[in-house]
DNA sequence: CTGAAAGCGCTTACAG
DNA sequence: CTGAAAGCGCTTACAG
């Protein structure tokens, strides 16, 4: 039922390469263009994308690997990127790994399989495998939220992050201090996050903060919150993502601690929920929408053959809520 | 640097169509499988998958349509789908329309061009030009969220929703009830869940609701409900969305009315931050994932040319918390 | 500027 | 069970 490039050439009068040229921006005559053009427009013709594929052994589709579909951070970024590869004629194909290792590597083989131009990357780990597959397909691939030498990548200036917030804790006079981190396997957060916030600690000279380790997950971060508010009493918890906050929201309500009264709390991300809440999170806001479009353009770069900085930087933003009190 | 298919049977020292005819699970010797299967093993073969297209004239591909990427309902909905795909062998390719209608038809076009073998529609609202869409391509095409006689569908049984909160609402004693809904566009929010919810209301004899209308935007709610607030005094509001539930907590918030003693708050939908938040939200839980399988299910079905019933109605769950109280 | 021919990597009848 | 041949819908040198 679909026309294929035979039947217009054929209904124009002329040889299918001749179709084939005009459609791909080759020089025909003024008649020879009316004449295709029209034929065109008139079966809605559209080439088949497997005939082109297969001839050209590449697509303009770029695959994106995801751990996660149902986080903020996940969501934002991915907007992005499809904001900025479909103006410029690309498409994007999701991946979603639920978090588990063994299919991110498989999800770049994949991706490779099917031809994919380039391969974003959003992973909370970097293992040899990842490394050794990224070699293996060659096809750009472009880190997001990690870096690695050996790969291009996009971070968010973590290290600021955590020293800025750092700094504020301090500054509302805060000495009772405590950071809620995560595991270092994630280098992003669980380091450079973690060793801003020390260094802005450190600074103060007078200043000390306790460390605990708990999950991304809501439910850990409230049982260690739980745990934490047992053995001590702070003034301030810091919880390095905007849901840990949220954990120890919520167990602070339940103990009926006042917020920020009683017990400080702030958070990074900057998701939306943030500041739906009661009372409004003071937190870090991470630029995801702005990364994903940087990501996009970035790869579409690197596909190209085109130069791009090996590690892209993005700013984040102190956002300065309700959820914190001077002491 | 891939191997083709030719490679394999040149080394294999038999015919390509004999290679084919093993990879497609036709009868070879014993003794051609393991030379085959032992080359393949050999070079990591894995056919093209464009050439396989191209002559099958369709894919193991299920396009899946989405009005905006970052709402819970949204990536709960696009697990569930993507799982029960995975099992199946098939591949999920999204489409992100920013709820943009134009978008929503290019989308299916896009998708039919793509030889998909299946659209999975979520959309909030259905129009001609959604119909015409689906009987163009000559593809199975599934109907999340919202139904249409036309189409094949799948929905949350939003009616019984609304009936149940209804009666919930009026057995607490509430006669100053409010009902924050949306544009009679959207057919399952806008008018199911608010008639389910009536239904109630009439059955009761001696209540009343206010309905007013408002968006899924959390920032109109805010607005909506601040004005609702000055005009009157409800002793609950029903939000027809989470969202719009936490809008009016908001508002209450800042207004330092105490939920739920000075006023009860209700939303649909059971996203995971209504747990979250203090005091934690009474909602109606829409099993989303559970959706996202069936729908991956059925679609699968109408692709293999099985019957599929026309309309499935999922059941929803009334889910009681803190945020109503008895008057 | 235009067209005939070869070829991309598969699958599918059709013979044998 | 196996293989030669045709064909899916394009693009790309190569002649003219």
């Amino acid at each position: 039922m679909n026309k294929t490039i035979s039947d217009i050439a054929q209904m124009a009068g002329v040889a299918k390469s001749t179709v084939s040229r005009f459609l791909n921006g080759g020089s025909v005559s003024e008649d020879t263009r009316q004449r295709i053009e029209r034929i065109i427009k008139q079966y809605n013709y559209v080439p088949n994308t497997f005939a082109q594929s297969l001839k050209a052994k590449k697509t303009s589709i770029i695959g994106t690997v995801v751990p996660r579909l149902d986080s903020f951070a996940t969501s934002q970024t991915l907007i992005g990127i499809d904001e900025e590869l479909r103006s410029n004629q690309y498409q994007m194909l999701i991946a979603n790994t639920s978090q588990d290792m063994q299919r991110e590597i498989d999800a770049i083989y994949d991706f490779a399989r099917q031809k994919v131009s380039g391969i974003i990357l959003l992973a909370a780990e970097v293992t040899d495998a990842h490394l050794k597959a990224a070699e293996d397909i060659g096809i750009p691939v472009l880190l997001v939220g990690q870096q690695h030498e050996q790969l291009h990548s996009l971070v968010h200036n973590d290290d600021q992050a955590g020293y800025e917030m750092g700094r504020y804790v301090v500054e509302q006079g805060h000495r009772e201090i405590v950071y809620m981190g995560v595991s270092e396997k994630d280098q992003a957060v669980g380091i450079h996050r973690r060793e801003g916030f020390q260094r802005a600690i450190t600074e103060c000279g007078e200043c000390e903060v306790k460390y605990y380790e708990t999950s991304f997950k809501m439910s850990e971060a409230i049982a260690t919150a739980e745990t934490i508010l047992k053995e001590s009493t702070p003034t301030i918890i810091v919880g390095a993502t905007d849901n840990i906050a949220l954990g120890v929201m919520k167990i602070a309500f339940s103990k009926k601690i006042q917020i920020p009264q009683e017990l400080s709390v702030t958070g990074f991300g900057g998701y939306d929920i943030t500041e739906m809440i009661h009372p409004t999170l003071t937190t870090v806001k991470y630029h995801y929408l702005q990364a994903g479009q940087v990501a996009a353009n970035h790869i579409i770069r690197l596909v190209k053959g085109e130069l791009v900085e090996k590690r892209t930087v993005l700013d984040t933003e102190l956002i300065l809520r309700e959820s914190v009190d001077k002491v």
